[in-house]
DNA sequence: ATGAAAGCGCTAACAG
DNA sequence: CTGTTAGCGCTTTCAT
């Protein structure tokens, strides 16, 4: 089917395509004998103004590149709705760059949205969660940045002037921690993910930092390192039960809340009540920690909220208004049913 | 920063911009000189093609519109993986459209991906879950498909000619039923979602005619309607468990995992040991139900399956070839550890 | 092997 | 109020 342009409906209508284009895009008056005349004919042959060739001479898209690690990962959905919620009615669409955490394809996925002449881009994911960057990436993504608005979320580039939007993971592990030594616990493990992610580095300092405060030691044997996934819980979990040198911790604080629900899998499969026999953390508050049983007690990150701001921010920086570099989102405890105050025995 | 062309290259590197044109697209024998200068330049300035200019003119974009009614439901996720691990590689990129389950906005979005000239459509949700659809909503996606390929994935818009990529839920609920009564239940309750899904009718319709054709009655106590979500879920179970002027039913069929979890929540909280005392069958197979404990017994839908066969599907669309109509998937059900025999008491 | 020039479909001066 | 025209950045004949 050929497509039909503003000269097929200028022609028809007996006008030029500047009136066409007037009446599209409501730029100047037109007559309106003329206009409605021009308006029939576009409902009838349900004419829609080719977006690239406008694009092309606006040097605007309205389009927003999102790039996620993995949109299986509830996390990023979440996100990926505030963005939503924020941008559409500014008449945003969206290209969804899924890189699965891959470098390379976080790459490529720069490189194609300057391409496509993207209005604008959030960075997740891969390359800025990591504890040390090299140098090349980032470069990148400075790069890129430098030609088209950027903002990060929930990540960071130290030494770049990038924008970002990021959750206070520190305080939020501190949060958790505190709220468990109040509880009554002394003997906490930490759940962690990979040790080269900030997100493992900052939590598992704040934690520390926090227990240390509270005079209460940290055997090297209570820091776990997995990846992030349920299994990791569970495994970890399962050596934790094992682990017959000495009494079980009464508490655990996880890095994410995927590995809390198999960290309490592992738990109840052995045979231990939560929160009676011990208690459980998680980190992000994604849905399915309140979808489990026992619910899950958990530092909510606002996802929506992260999503929102970085939109705010991008959106600013496309208007060349001025914006502060950094957003952060406060972190919420959210007590459920993982958690309970201790019973000293003795 | 201005943005670079083909137009500064070709002027830096003393050629006409035809001849970057071809080193660009290998599209024509380049001499080595020339072409390794203007690679250099290309380098130097980190130049890129304008995708737009380009699209305007060869009237493609390597660009897929995904419409989901929910990113935020697992389910979407999954399928949007499979379409992403099929499509990249042919270099398509993702237009992630986000309409909420709103026909208005699948109308806006079909509208707009018409207007960026997508390549092709993919659509999930909303109004091709019907059990009726009103023919103005059909029309809509009728006209749009006639002019870009589409293909629906798991829903129908009966009457239409369009392409189709769904599993056999009914095939599914029939499984499920026919295995809850080979485990020797005998009074299965089905939580529903929406009356007026045809997801709803299909799966319900099969369950009936399975109870049937084993000879056993469906009281109307037994079938209960929500909303899909896990608090409907809670709620209905409630209900169930509330009712007193009948035993409690030993299974229970739900329409989908969320409606599920909820149910075993609100069991488990009423004291009841799932699977001792109930069986409960979930649909659709989200991570979520392995997450849980106990484990959820799920007919598995092939969520990956189904975006990559909606791939092909609409890439072979794309290039004009010939496709059947109807691609079905083999739901399959997984058996965990929320169903089990029925050991009779009397 | 390379260049000149004609568009792709639209918008935005500039004239009238 | 409306028409003419010059591009936006790129690809592609058609020449050379």
């Amino acid at each position: 089917m050929k497509q039909v342009t503003i000269y097929d409906i200028a022609s028809e209508a007996g006008v030029s395509v500047a009136t066409v284009s007037r009446v599209l895009n409501n730029t100047a008056p037109v007559k309106a004998s003329t206009r409605s005349k021009i308006m029939k004919l576009i409902k009838q042959h349900q004419f829609q103004p080719n977006a690239l060739a406008r694009s092309l001479l606006k040097k605007e898209t309205g389009t927003i590149g999102v790039i996620v690690p993995d949109i299986t990962n509830p996390f990023f959905p979440e996100v990926f709705g505030g963005i939503d919620s924020a941008a559409r009615d500014k008449g945003f669409t969206f290209f969804l760059c899924d890189t699965l955490g891959d470098y390379d394809r976080e790459s490529q996925y720069l490189d194609i949205l300057r391409k496509k002449q993207v209005d604008g881009i959030i960075f997740m994911g891969g390359r800025i969660n990591l504890a040390k960057c090299p140098t090349e990436l980032v470069e990148e993504v400075v790069e890129t940045a430098a030609r088209i608005p950027m903002v990060l979320v929930n990540g960071n580039l130290p030494g770049t002037e990038l924008h970002r939007v990021a959750a206070d993971e520190s305080k939020g592990a501190a949060m958790a921690t505190q709220y468990l030594v109040e509880q009554g616990h002394r003997d906490i493990a930490f759940i962690g993910g990979h040790d080269y992610t900030s997100t493992n580095a900052q939590k598992l300092r704040a934690f520390k930092r926090v227990m240390n405060q509270n005079g209460l030691p940290v055997a090297k044997e209570r820091i776990l390192y997995g990846d992030f996934t349920m299994s990791a819980g569970e495994r970890l979990m399962k050596e934790i039960l094992q682990d017959s040198s000495r009494p079980r911790p009464t508490a655990v604080l996880c890095v994410n809340d995927f590995t809390a629900v198999g960290a309490i899998k592992a738990a109840i499969r052995a045979g231990i009540f939560i929160p009676d026999d011990m208690s459980i953390v998680g980190f992000d508050d994604i849905p399915l920690a309140s979808a489990i049983y026992p619910e899950l007690t958990s530092v909510k990150l606002h996802m929506d909220q992260l999503g929102r701001n970085a939109v705010d921010v991008l959106h600013k920086l496309i208007m060349k208004e001025k914006v502060k570099r950094m957003t952060i989102i406060e972190p919420e405890l959210v007590v459920r049913d993982s958690t309970k105050k201790l019973i000293h025995r003795e």
